[in-house]
DNA sequence: GCCACTCTCCTACATTTGTAGTAATATATA
DNA sequence: TATATATTACTACAAATGTAGGAGAGTGGC
């Protein structure tokens, strides 16, 4: 498998640590652990194992500055969204794009101001 | 961990098998063998282990019909695409149903005709 | 200079997932 | 009836995932 050309899938809590750095650019594995939200809470060597895999995977690179390794990605945010989108399309909606945004439409997902913004988008064409 | 109230998440190839049993009712290993598409080709065995797993997690129930086991979903396949559907749009989206439509209707996984679609389902209004 | 911290790196281990082989049994067939 | 075939129920095993402890090396005070 030498060059990695598609990415594994990201879990749920590796979402939860590839969120917090794209947000801010660089972190440290301290500074992630802080960043967690109620049920991101592990101890601090579990989110370091999370990180180093990270790397493994090609999601994160890793630069020690002092004693401190801080983490940049390596994959535009986009890119892994788009990624985890077709996916998801793939295995629960048959492939179908469309399919995913009528089951939307139609679900409790989205309340009024939201169908409004949608209308909006669909107006503004482009 | 007692009476199941949280369903697992499936994974790409639980969803294949589970999408095909949706659509007949009940199925045989075999049946769900020879349904599946190229990607989905996997040894006998390995499809019924699938199935015997997907009975562990309460997706489907078991019934023996002479010799052989025929399968039933347990689990509607809205209640499947909703929990899939929240998981996802919490890990990928923070949470925001709206934020999956918007990039949605920005990608390129809609076409015209698609947009079209949606167009008239917001006007339905309902 | 010593102590308390903190961080990295390595190791560990249970569980889940992906994949399938095998023994025993039932069935169809020659 | 002897044989090939199909099924189930078990077992197995590697890889991935979730979770974390411990050894050893810097560092900041006192």
């Amino acid at each position: 498998m030498s060059s990695r050309i598609n990415l594994d899938a990201l879990s749920q809590f590796e979402w939860l640590i590839m969120n917090h750095i794209w947000g801010v650019e660089k972190a440290s594995a301290r500074e992630v652990m802080e960043a967690m939200p109620e049920e991101g809470q592990r101890a601090y060597t579990t989110i370091q194992t999370y990180m180093e895999r990270l790397v493994d995977k090609g999601y994160l690179t890793k630069e020690k500055l002092g004693m401190v390794n801080f983490y940049t990605t390596e994959i535009p945010r986009e890119s892994a969204v788009d990624g985890a989108t077709s996916n998801f399309i793939e295995k629960v909606f048959q492939g179908s794009g469309s399919n995913l945004a009528a089951y939307l439409l139609k679900s409790n997902k989205l309340n009024r101001d939201d169908l409004e913004k949608i209308k909006d988008i669909l107006k503004g064409g482009e």
